[in-house]
DNA sequence: TTAGTTACTGACTGTTTAGTCAGTATTGGC
DNA sequence: GCCAATACTGACTAAACAGTCAGTAACTAA
């Protein structure tokens, strides 16, 4: 039995946001914004309940935080890239929606949406934040896609913002189901067979002509 | 100034358990179930906290009754028309959709699942209840119309899961994110124009012989 | 009218947790 | 080594809320 000496303290003013801020999204996306505890939080980040006051006014200011430094840098990145006008629009759209899978969809960060969307009654303020700096920059980039494939003739000739839609919304929805069902949706398909087949009978729906496309899978699961 | 007279009571044991699960399923779709509260819910039924228990055990055992009064009813209806064997798989899945849009989708019970999912991790027997009886269930019908539309040649080969998925998914994340985002998102596209855009890709990028389809809709808001 | 039954009430309890702050311990300058 | 300056702590508080129960009043049958 050692005597449980209690762990010695640091000052490490200028790393502690951000591993309040990594803590915080790991807490939230596992519990859920009202039911993470902040103990658990600053716990998580090898600190006490008070040192997260120093650094963030309340919860809900931390949760804004946590959208603005994890959601919004990357949507900045898309931007830089879209700004390099691709000469084709199937292949961008394609691109665009790949980038979001590796980079939100199969991180954890794909667990914000559910978050905000399922605070957004009780929480305007972050809903409100999060669709303007992160869902209409991200709908701007595909929207451009789509415009330019309809006016190439492409894509077949619809209100743009539908592209935008009918390509990212199954996806996103995806990750939350598989997040939420993980323990009961045994046989579930996999979220990157999904991915394909999306693309797959999207592309096949949306375009004027479409490509051969490779089978669909006929046995996603093993 | 007139005397606040309490409002007189009543007894009437055969309404209160409809009465309840009408107010409950208000409350939560409105403000999530961790965020309702009991006490309102008694209130919008017109009776005190107590009466509550004394028709249901717990928060959860009402949200569960919630689920298992309003949704599963209309599974088993599902089940039933579904029986009826359809000759023509590509009309049965877009009635099927349509159903749901029309039973679900466009009422509050649409918010179910956005309430079941946002709570899956901090109350997992609801999220299997709801698994069980619904998800599963409603799949199947799904899984039928799918399988025998890639027998007959209609559908491209391919998993029938995946048809389920991609079919009913995306309708059910539309409308979780117009019920979350109805502040912020004062242009977004009609939830009846997205069924009609995205059943019309989806048909489109799923049959073997597309038919000619009606066009896109080009502005779909006003 | 009266007495018995029970649906209903609402004040109360216990618990949980966001947010506070007086005090403590580490650091860096001298 | 000593002394600020300040990053950090954790016990505390106030509020919110699920769940309880002793008491109340509506109904019923005789």
């Amino acid at each position: 039995m050692s005597a449980p000496q209690p762990a010695p303290r640091q000052r490490r003013k200028e790393a502690r946001p951000g591993e309040l801020l990594a803590a915080a999204l790991d807490v939230f996306v596992e519990k859920g914004f009202a039911a993470a505890r902040l103990d658990e939080i600053a716990q998580r980040a090898g600190v006490s309940k008070g040192t997260l006051y120093l650094y963030f006014e309340s919860k809900e200011a931390l949760l804004k935080a946590v959208v603005q430094e994890s959601m919004v840098p990357l949507i900045a990145e898309g931007e830089d890239l879209a700004a390099q006008a691709a000469s084709d629009p199937a292949a961008t759209l394609q691109h665009l929606v790949t980038r979001w899978w590796r980079e939100i969809g199969s991180t954890k960060l794909g667990g914000i949406p559910k978050l905000v969307m399922a605070e957004a009654g009780n929480f305007p303020e972050v809903a409100q934040f999060f669709f303007e700096n992160v869902v209409l920059r991200g709908q701007a980039l595909f929207r451009r896609v789509a415009e330019t494939g309809i006016a190439q003739g492409v894509f077949r000739p619809c209100e743009p913002m539908l592209i935008c839609d009918l390509a990212i919304k199954p996806l996103i929805f995806n990750h939350m189901w598989c997040q939420s069902f993980a323990h009961c949706d045994t046989s579930a398909i996999d979220p990157e067979v999904y991915l394909h087949a999306h693309l797959d009978v999207l592309l096949n729906g949306l375009l004027t002509h479409p490509h051969p496309t490779s089978p669909l899978p006929e046995h996603p699961q093993k």
